[in-house]
DNA sequence: GTACCTGCAAACAATTTGCACTAAG
DNA sequence: CTTAGTGCAAATTGTTTGCAGGTAC
């Protein structure tokens, strides 16, 4: 997991320039280990910059996944989910409570699929929904 | 593989009426190997059947991945597309070209990912994005 | 006959876009 | 100084909803 200016450095690697509000989303989401999307982000971050929008938001968001430095989930079908940890993992959404779990996968499987493919693979998702333990009993 | 018949015939077992809708929707999944989106299934459905309507499409496609017909892939993070197939298996998208291909995915290893949870796993997807061979030429 | 289904149009909600302004380098 | 980034509001688009009329059983 990279660290805030471990971040910054990756962004100016490529001449991006570094902003006050980029340094902010960052900052939200240095070493976070849920899967906040674009709106919690932005509510999290108004509070001290209520100016940002939502285009930054996205944008940003588009710009870091591509340093690769989050990854930026379709586990629900309604928004998308910002994952800080950029290594490959699984993902168990529960369809009930909407919570999203990490799921750990070998580097191995990981390995094994992309080989498998006569198709450049860039990244590998593997999403699984079903009831969490307290939504089941319920 | 479901056949047309087999289709209606689950429906029926959970007491859904069976309408000229319903099987025209049938029909045009059956066997099906690409992943068409609703909009598509609309155009073609409009053909035989010009006031079809998005409602119906997207209320049928749901009755039918409950009743395991189908799958509702989210590989697209744009729009939805139905997998004809009920089987769990892989999808590759390319981000290029959009074209969705099927991975195959053993059944063993299926199961030792819904055995490592302690949740109720109802649905395993395995989304893979990058180039396909040929957008990777170009 | 009745509960369920369909089609239509309007509503919705997440994301994107155009553009004038601002700020990083 | 120049180019890229921001904020705002409007636009876009896939999907859902409410409801009046229709149809399966």
């Amino acid at each position: 997991m990279w660290t805030l200016d471990e971040g910054i450095s990756r962004l100016k690697e490529s001449g991006t320039k570094i902003t006050a509000q980029r340094i902010a989303i960052l900052k939200r989401l240095e070493g976070r280990k849920d899967h906040p999307s674009a709106e919690q982000i932005y509510q999290e971050l108004k509070r001290d910059f209520p100016t940002i929008s939502f285009a930054t938001i996205y944008s940003t968001a588009q710009l870091l996944a591509e340093k690769k430095l989050i990854q930026i989930l379709t586990v629900d079908d309604k928004r998308v989910n910002y994952d800080p940890d950029p290594e490959p993992h699984g993902h168990f959404r529960c369809t009930a409570c909407g919570h999203i779990e990490d799921i750990p996968i070998t580097e191995s499987l990981v390995e094994t699929l992309k080989m498998g493919q006569d198709s450049t693979v860039s990244s590998v998702q593997l999403y699984m929904y079903g009831l969490c333990p307290s939504c089941n009993v319920r």
